[in-house]
DNA sequence: ACAAGGTTTGGAAGCGCTTCCAAGTTTAAG
DNA sequence: CTTAAACTTGGAAGCGCTTCCAAACCTTGT
């Protein structure tokens, strides 16, 4: 393995051939003689050369970095796997894409405002995943006015030309309310995400959708806001229990372990007396006792569709704007008997 | 706020100065008259312009990014909220260093060795933080041969020297098995992490120390090896039950978790029946009923202290390397009551 | 008033690569 | 055998920045 730094123009040397000749090769162009290439070829494993990247990335005015942004994450990022699988699958793909993934987390707006310049500027970043807080992000209008490449992960607000890539939050919802209906349950609670996001108010959406269809009046007492934590979860369920539900969909399962929490606090048991449906679907949510019903969010997927659509965008530009909305799936474990009464 | 890439040139052409001068005042340099400075700084002011960073980066043969590598990672990753915590540390002292972190996942060799160019040829990295996984990882011996700047989270083996950055776990372990002899309990087994891990060694290192000082001989029967998941800890616990253990030391929170599921679904009680101390202190410890007794990891200053280390080594070289251990504390809750017997 | 030393300034080289272009060489076609 | 149409090749100009260096300009002390 080579150690010291060698250049295009060394191997070319080596090669005796020319730079420009010698780059057409490494970069598996045509026009090069099937002699030639193969000398270069040799050189270049003899000596172990690689391209630098950044010379490169001047040249093509191309960097094959993409950032990822995660607004205002703090106790979530900690809490909520959610994140970190995401950050996996988007790393994965990023990686087949011969892309490098940098991280901007920021938790509040002054880290926003510090961090915005070296994010969005020409140069290092060829596009952005953002991953959209609050409904107001000013993140991704500001990106897009800049004519940045941004791709958003979840629905963005007042964002008008903007891609996105989102679950399908009101319908997945849906599932999960109609299956509580389904198996008997009648007093069906929700404990909502944050309702200053997209995905918090499109989960809710879907649970007033289904009551409406079963002529069931949403009363505003079952129904408490949570902030997608597990403390969160929790303290809803707190609110939420006096009022006697006989079922709750509760946005994520992260605040679903809260909530059961609470209720085993309370000496009630899932499913007999409070039937669960959570959202999400990952690792814990086969990890509670009992097993919990859920909603899955095909996750791995969506980090290589978000990849993908981003490399889109960078390729051939932002309009026109692409949306997407990815499809759920009910999994049906214990949390969600059939109900007796 | 600037639109069209503006160029240095053009800047210093508007303040009517030359590029040296005007490259000068953009990196706070010295020799230019205050008059001139002043006229310069408008110009950037009114532009909005910013230097673009990878023709600085080829220039000054530094790229103020660094990579963040995480192999064999897959389920912990998921499943442990260890790596948010210590990603989202290390990222934030990465950009108030001004740096950028890139995220290198792998999965399995073929990923790495797929991978290894990316990060290790000259150019794109400035260094790297590798979170050493198996005992015997390659990567870490693979980038110091190429004389790459690398910081190791955790304690490599067999990787001469190398500098790294761990917490003391024998003395963590210690700590938590001395707590388990201190509150009464006699047959205390342990639940390890991967005997081919360092940290899974050393923690088994700092049981045995205390069982020897205690006078009791480490019974085998009393080990089981976990993987740090909580399905791991939960087959681990089930191991360990038929030999009627009073007291676990478990490795890590997460495996904890899944012990408490064993013994639950056994019909013991903890900490009546068994008691149990962990090891991390992450967000689920204190919201497992009962909330668990464990060691705590200091991992925002890891991180912080991570990141210093490696800007150190890029700047002054890996010699001598660095070495340093980080103490850890014992966070006493309720899994681990005053034994009666 | 003048030399010695310091400060300011910009020209030009260079970081390592891609790519346009023109010149040279083959091949195919007429 | 000629001419057009390919394909090969390398020179040279960039990508946008830093920095070496020499020239020009000020100080200050004598």
């Amino acid at each position: 393995m080579a150690d010291e730094k060698l250049t295009l123009d060394e191997i070319a040397e080596k090669a005796g051939v020319s730079r420009t000749t010698a780059s057409r090769v490494i970069n598996n162009r045509p026009h090069v003689r099937p002699e030639l290439r193969q000398r270069v070829m040799r050189v270049v494993g003899a000596t172990g050369y690689r391209p630098n990247p950044i010379a490169r990335s001047l040249a093509m005015q191309r960097s094959e970095i993409m950032g990822l942004v995660i607004p205002r994450s703090t106790h979530a990022l900690f809490d909520d796997p959610y994140f970190p699988s995401l950050i996996q699958a988007l790393a994965k793909t990023c990686n087949r894409h011969n892309y490098t993934l940098a991280l901007f987390l920021f938790e509040n707006e002054a880290d926003e405002e510090q961090l915005y310049p070296r994010i969005s500027k020409q140069g290092l970043l060829d596009g952005i995943i953002l991953q959209v807080g609050e409904i107001n992000d000013k993140l991704a209008s500001r990106l897009m006015q800049e004519n940045f490449p941004v791709l958003v992960i979840g629905r963005p607000k007042d964002v008008p030309d903007a891609s996105y890539l989102d679950v399908d939050n009101v319908a997945g919802a849906r599932k999960a309310v109609a299956h509580l209906f389904a198996t008997g349950h009648q007093r069906v609670a929700t404990i909502t995400g944050p309702l200053a996001t997209t995905v918090g108010i499109d989960r809710l959406e879907g649970y007033h959708q289904v009551l409406q269809e079963h002529d069931c009046p949403s009363d505003p007492a079952l129904i408490a806001e949570g902030n997608f934590t597990r403390g969160g979860g929790y303290q809803a369920m707190q609110q939420l229990l006096p009022h006697q539900p006989d079922a709750v969909f509760i946005a994520s399962d992260t605040m679903a372990l809260g909530a059961m929490d609470a209720i085993s606090e309370a000496g009630l048991r899932v499913p007999e007396d409070i039937a669960i449906v959570g959202f999400d679907d990952l690792a814990p949510a086969a990890q509670t006792t009992p097993p919990l019903t859920t909603i899955r969010q095909p996750i791995a997927q969506f980090g290589r569709k978000a990849v993908e659509l981003l490399l889109d965008i960078i390729e051939r530009g932002p309009y026109p704007p692409r949306r997407i909305l990815m499809d759920t799936e009910l999994v049906v474990r214990d949390s969600c008997e059939v109900h007796a009464g």
